[in-house]
DNA sequence: AGGTTTTAGTTGAGCAATCAGCAATTGATT
DNA sequence: AATCAATTGCTGATTGCTCAACTAAAACCT
């Protein structure tokens, strides 16, 4: 009753199809390989994990996930000038969903822009005291997520690993165009 | 001229602000955390590495990596009966944003429904040949774009605990409810 | 100077997902 | 056998992004 197929049934209704295309086998051990299910896993895992910490974040702060990116970055340093197309390259957005996202988070009260008096294209962006209250009790919710899901199953080890490894990827990706 | 700040220069704008609230240290404390920023990166290059593999498959193959992820589950095990519930939960996704996904996919051609013959409620899922034909040719994009930024820039030791690490987390996030 | 090219941010249109609510079918309870 | 609960898939409305076209400002050439 496990997980494997009961070996000969599950296979008859699809035998019927026709002449089993010779595509067929190179497709399924395509499939099967090794490469393509880590490489799943990864996107997978990834996903679950912002899934549950964005409907987390809403639930208790009625912010997004990515409203929080925002707020980390702009509580980082406080008082450093921050720009939208900084925002917009460090959260790989574009410029336009930039500019909607901080359109939603100031009217929320969280941010507010400022036009930069160095350069009259660009607006930079700061919290506001609610945007730094929020942020907060947001980092509480993210940090008991973080604990139970990415410390809590990892050894202090395999974590450094994985970080290491993540941030390799990472660095590969961007110097690649 | 470089990426820091000059030190003084910009932290005045800030300071004008009123009083510095006793909040914004803690949110600057919090915004630090070794966690928040690892967490981050995870979320990051996961995203990152789908945008790019998303991008290159539309390019060259016309599909998404998320009708890569379906095909890959319909060719893995031919003749499999794979209903549209079990995609849903595989990829994490909703049943109306299967059904609508599916939709597309029909339309293209590379997938079709047949309603269970065990269960009139559920509907099965089956790759057409030109689905299986499409797969094929993805699945070269997708080992292309795997084997450049997922081993790559890793050793074969990394990779092993980094697969094993993402499961154990994986796993975790679904004990969870 | 003066004209071209690049960069920052906004906007309209479109896409792919979500949520919430629905009908049909099945299984369980009495 | 009749009801009630749970499950499957579909649909309208909404969300949050992208892409492409645009304006304004700055940087770069001769």
């Amino acid at each position: 009753m496990g997980r494997g197929p009961p070996d000969g049934a599950a296979v008859s209704s699809a035998a019927m199809n026709a002449t089993p295309q010779p595509d067929d086998e190179a497709a399924a051990r395509a499939a099967n390989s090794r490469l393509v299910r880590d490489f799943g896993l990864l996107i997978k895992s990834a996903t679950r994990l912002e899934q549950r910490i964005d409907g987390e974040l809403r639930r208790e702060c009625g912010i997004s996930h990515t409203m929080l990116e925002v707020l980390i970055r702009l509580c980082r340093r406080p008082g450093e000038e921050i720009s939208q197309r900084h925002l917009a390259d460090d959260l790989t957005l574009t410029s336009g969903g930039t500019t909607r996202l901080l359109d939603r988070m100031e009217e929320a009260g969280l941010v507010h822009r400022i036009p930069s008096p160095a350069d009259r294209r660009v607006t930079l962006v700061e919290t506001t005291p609610r945007g730094s209250e929020v942020f907060l009790r947001a980092a509480a919710v993210h940090a008991r997520l973080v604990e139970k899901y990415f410390v809590g199953p990892l050894t202090a080890d395999d974590h450094r690993r994985l970080t290491a490894a993540l941030d390799r990827i990472d660095t590969a990706l961007r110097d690649d165009t």
